[in-house]
DNA sequence: AGCTTGTACAAGTTATTGCTTGTACATCCG
DNA sequence: CGGATGTACAAGCAATAACTTGTACAAGCT
């Protein structure tokens, strides 16, 4: 019984504190479609570059972000999966939102019919 | 043009560092079924009781829960609407059907790519 | 009126966060 | 080779968070 080595969603601690800062949510909202080099993504804060590849070094911990190694570069994604403490969450709290949800997110899972 | 007074769905921020603390989350199962006092509330935690009302403060000033004084009990429930700025948050970020649809969408009629 | 109960407010302490500046590395390029 | 570029690591600092103990105060009970 050991834990599982991939950290597929861990605590959801890390990923919600993570996420509750706006730079790193900003950073979040770059990575999401398109892989962006470290300093691409610095390149749209006024803070310095090393701030932010901490706030990047936090999204990475919290399992938030892919890292790709090309050259000298670090490329950065968004790793989708990872937010899936924060649906569990939501569906916890939001019984309604569940419901929302699956019509929108859970294709894959058609729950069984009302009846 | 005034601010509307009602906490609506304010920051994410308050809400997400609100949500990012074990202690909270807990609080937020007991109270989201029904109200409960905070006395009741302080004792399910070896915390002490002070330490829990400061919890309660924080949910309390996130919009995530309401107050009702009876007597001198207060009374504490889950706000469900305040957990909407989390649920934007996943709808963002989440690649739920719709948006890996339009992505597809988007990949086959790309717009100005890369140069 | 006093005692007891339920709860918040206040001040102090320690750990953690978000930032800064300074520096160390790799990798690419001439 | 040696310099420039892209990036992380390191140490220091001020602000904030999560507690603790102590206290105030409003409501109810006898």
């Amino acid at each position: 019984m050991a834990e599982q080595k991939q950290p597929t969603s861990a605590a959801p601690d890390a990923v919600l504190r993570a996420l509750a800062d706006p730079h790193r949510r900003q950073i979040l909202r770059l990575v999401q479609h398109a892989e962006l080099p470290a300093g691409q993504i610095a390149a749209s804060f006024t803070l310095t570059q090393q701030a932010v590849s901490q706030h990047i070094g936090v999204l990475k911990q919290a399992g938030l972000l892919t890292e790709r190694r090309e050259g000298t570069r670090r490329l950065y994604a968004l790793r989708h999966e990872s937010l899936e403490p924060v649906r569990e969450l939501l569906s916890e709290f939001w019984p309604d939102a569940l419901s929302r949800l699956k019509q929108a997110i859970e294709t894959d899972h058609p729950r069984p019919p009302k009846r």
